[in-house]
DNA sequence: CGGTATCCTATATGATACTG
DNA sequence: CAGTATCATATAGGATACCG
């Protein structure tokens, strides 16, 4: 962990196995956009873009497309008026589930243990 | 998750928790920080300094006070010239660890994963 | 030794308008 | 429907110099 040697794999450069996962699905929307593609299996754009309310079409599109290069998500275009996309996990990205998972679910452990703390000092005065 | 409420845990805004964890241990040397002070207990300033060679010490600084903040790390200051400064994982912080790790074990599968893909795909040509 | 302070660059993210 | 293109902003990260 953390020599000075940088590594490659694809596009990415790190030191670390930490950091190439990190760069992977650790964009602000990734482990969302992973999560539902999860539960759901496929979805067209719009579904991911109605179901994830607050991002812009624009970060969709960067973010699957990142996803895609890497080789977690799938892109299936049919040659249709209108168009139809439909997207879904390699079994690459159903290997990181897993990993998405923890990682919600430590959140909300900590949140828990958070609230906690604020609630034991707030009896304390 | 990913609903569209803001929810809030100390200085951190976010929509569900899986950002909620990446905020607090997605920076670029906050997972490497976590896993060294995992590894080895307690460490220095300088020690970690020595222990991450390509972090400048603005970083290390930085990335140590949020971590304090965010309870994950514990910082132990001896009155002595010259100063002492200790750093090791809270309860919180080791709670933490399974995480990190499975984040470095995710991404070295991958790496072997991808090299296996190239390597196919070298012999195919 | 263990920091701060300042300045700077790079990357990530976002708003908005347009298109086959 | 599923995008692009352009412009703007915010945040992260880094280089360097100085300090108690």
């Amino acid at each position: 962990m953390s020599g000075s040697t940088l590594k490659t794999c694809g596009n990415k450069k790190y030191h670390c196995t930490v950091e190439l996962t990190l760069q992977i699905i650790g964009g602000k929307w990734k482990p969302i956009i992973i999560y539902h593609l999860g539960r759901d299996g496929t979805l067209r754009f719009c579904e991911l873009k109605r179901t994830i309310p607050n991002i812009t079409q624009k970060m969709l599109t960067q973010q699957l497309r990142e996803l895609e290069a890497d080789n977690i998500v799938h892109r299936e275009v049919y040659a249709q008026v209108p168009p139809r996309v439909e997207y879904s996990l390699t079994p690459t990205g159903e290997s990181v589930l897993p990993v998405v998972h923890q990682l919600c679910e430590w959140g909300r452990m900590y949140e828990e243990a958070m609230a906690g703390l604020v609630r034991e000092h707030a009896e304390a005065v």
